[in-house]
DNA sequence: CCTCAATCTTGAAACGATTCATTGTTACGA
DNA sequence: TCGTAACAATGAATCGTTTCAAGATTGAGG
């Protein structure tokens, strides 16, 4: 059974394909006696608009694409929702896509969308990838960089400012009393753990006699967040930092976990420790987790925002907008 | 400038569109000198398909729409990405929505996905809600029920046995010696919850001399596991379950927090814990915990494969794959 | 040089909706 | 009864592709 179009919805009710039309877009236009046969006829036939003919005719679709680095990832499925939450508003839907990290499956991803003809794209991109970007705006699709600064600002873009979160969460330290500070890094290529470092940095400048190491992880998971912490376990006392602060969540549950598993180190007493993200488990610890929390709600609106501005007014200036993470004090650095 | 269409180039290169479409989908039927000069005019203008006009023509899109209960549940988010991955293999994208256990918004999304003439719909449905997937099918558009068993076979599904999940957790829990069993329960409307208690039932049911107890948790957290796990601490010790299985690890961990923070209860020494899902965070805690694996990557992949086939031979009878869930034993267990 | 087959190319029809200028209808005041 | 304004309904054109029957071109064999 092939499903019923538009004509067939005319033919049944006895009027034309515009009228239909007007029932479906402008239902004040038709007379009120056909505007109900024809919704009769809708319901007993079980018409469906098909969206694609529309789109077809309206020169663009109903949709928004979105990139991420990786779904898995709880900051990027959060601000998904929040962004698909606001598109709904706009009577709009989001594509997903997920990279991966995968600069490949990125290009396939905006090849795609970019044939849908989706009304913009949001994408946190793999790496500076602004060809493609700018062939993409060339033609009209518009842009936003999502967790990622917009290098000359070329394109409108939704970031934190990671080296405003870094030296909040190392001030924090340093004013409880802690001088010898660690950080605890993930690989240097992520500009987010670049930026967190730098501004630990400069607060720890800030403060005579405080003093800065890094350690680095080799990823930024538990598991290698334990690898650190059984590193430390193993310092003589007198050389152990006295407050961490580590690149994300992830890293300072698995540095936790080391330190209070033996019972020899004790969180906040001997080592305070600052986490990265705010993630859901962070409040859960087994040492409630001080962390930096990133507004990925806020994120997610913001973007969808900005690309409704763009397709507004299609010859304002791209905008960036970057928000400053919020400390939020919990147990483990003594609250 | 509007983008260049399918007759731009037909006119850039002095050909009939029809040997431009024919460039982009049999290149073979073209002669090579030709299709040269019309894939030189296509990079010249910077040409790029309407998917939506070919989709019109096609009659239906390449997009299978996918609704998850909640996306930021790692087991959903794993599920979606193992989706996507083989459904690009098919050439075809994934469209996500999320529900977040609003019946209201699982319609919205139908009702888009159905607009949008996707191919078909990968759903893990709030609540029974045959009679608008019915209408789906018979419009032509196939439905495939995840992580939920389709009842009266009306509709293709993947699903895993929780009973048989239930029941291995607490055989384990039985085979290394505990008899005083509780299992801790969320929400007993959500079938997960209810199977895994039948078949801890089932497998207390074969050891005589053996109990289960019921504890209620109001939520699937790690907050409300805290909660539970605090009940336990405060009893004296000879009522004190000597085996737990919780309906997720969330709750497991939770649990475990509780259990372990006040160092007056062992695991697994004093109480072995089990968990369900191996999410990452089961593998990092404290005690690494044993769970029940659910193959995520399997059944979003089936899924996949089950909605092809019903495309491909569209007569054929709607086809139910039920997963074995896998014990993952760690230490909690004693391993 | 002609024929025939093989190979390429053409261009109009179709997909299903929206748009809008045009035509048709109604009703009311003069 | 007529003129006209206000309101409804019409239907052809349009969006950008794909499809496919028909026409054009090429080359080999006689």
């Amino acid at each position: 059974m092939r499903t019923a179009s538009i004509k067939d919805v005319a033919n049944h009710a006895g009027v034309a394909v515009g009228t239909v039309s007007n029932v479906l877009n402008y239902p004040e236009r038709v007379a009120s006696k056909t505007r109900e046969r024809v919704q009769a006829s809708i319901a007993e036939l079980g018409f469906v608009r098909n969206d694609v003919a529309r789109q077809l005719r309206a020169g663009h679709s109903r949709t928004i694409g979105l990139v991420v680095l990786d779904i898995g990832n709880p900051f990027f499925s959060s601000l998904a929702r929040a962004a698909e939450d606001a598109a709904a508003e706009g009577g709009n839907a989001v594509v997903l896509g997920n990279s991966g990290h995968d600069a490949g499956r990125e290009l396939h991803y905006i090849d795609l969308f970019e044939e849908q003809r989706v009304q913009g794209v949001l994408i946190s991109p793999v790496a500076e990838n602004s060809k493609r970007l700018a062939a993409l705006t060339a033609r009209g699709t518009k842009v936003v960089l999502v967790d990622s600064p917009s290098s000359e600002d070329e394109f409108s873009s939704v970031s934190v400012d990671d080296v405003s979160g870094g030296y909040m969460a190392t001030k924090h330290l340093l004013d409880i009393g802690r001088r010898r500070i660690a950080f605890v890094a993930g690989p240097q290529q992520f500009h987010q753990v670049a930026d967190r470092l730098s501004g630990a940095m400069r607060a720890v400048a800030e403060v005579p006699g405080a003093t800065l190491e890094v350690l680095q992880a080799a990823d930024l998971t538990v598991l290698a967040g334990r690898g650190v912490g059984d590193a430390l376990v193993e310092r003589e006392r007198s050389l152990l930092p006295d407050g961490l602060f580590c690149a994300n969540d992830l890293l300072a549950l698995g540095v936790m976990q080391s330190l209070t598993m033996l019972h020899t180190l004790r969180i906040p007493e001997d080592v305070a420790l600052v986490g990265y993200d705010d993630i859901d488990f962070a409040a859960s610890a087994v040492v409630p987790l001080t962390s930096v929390r990133q507004p990925t709600t806020l994120i997610g609106r913001t973007a969808i925002e900005l690309l409704t501005e763009q397709l507004e007014s299609p010859s304002a200036a791209p905008r960036s907008v970057v928000f400053k993470p919020e400390l939020v004090v919990r147990a483990s650095t003594g609250s």
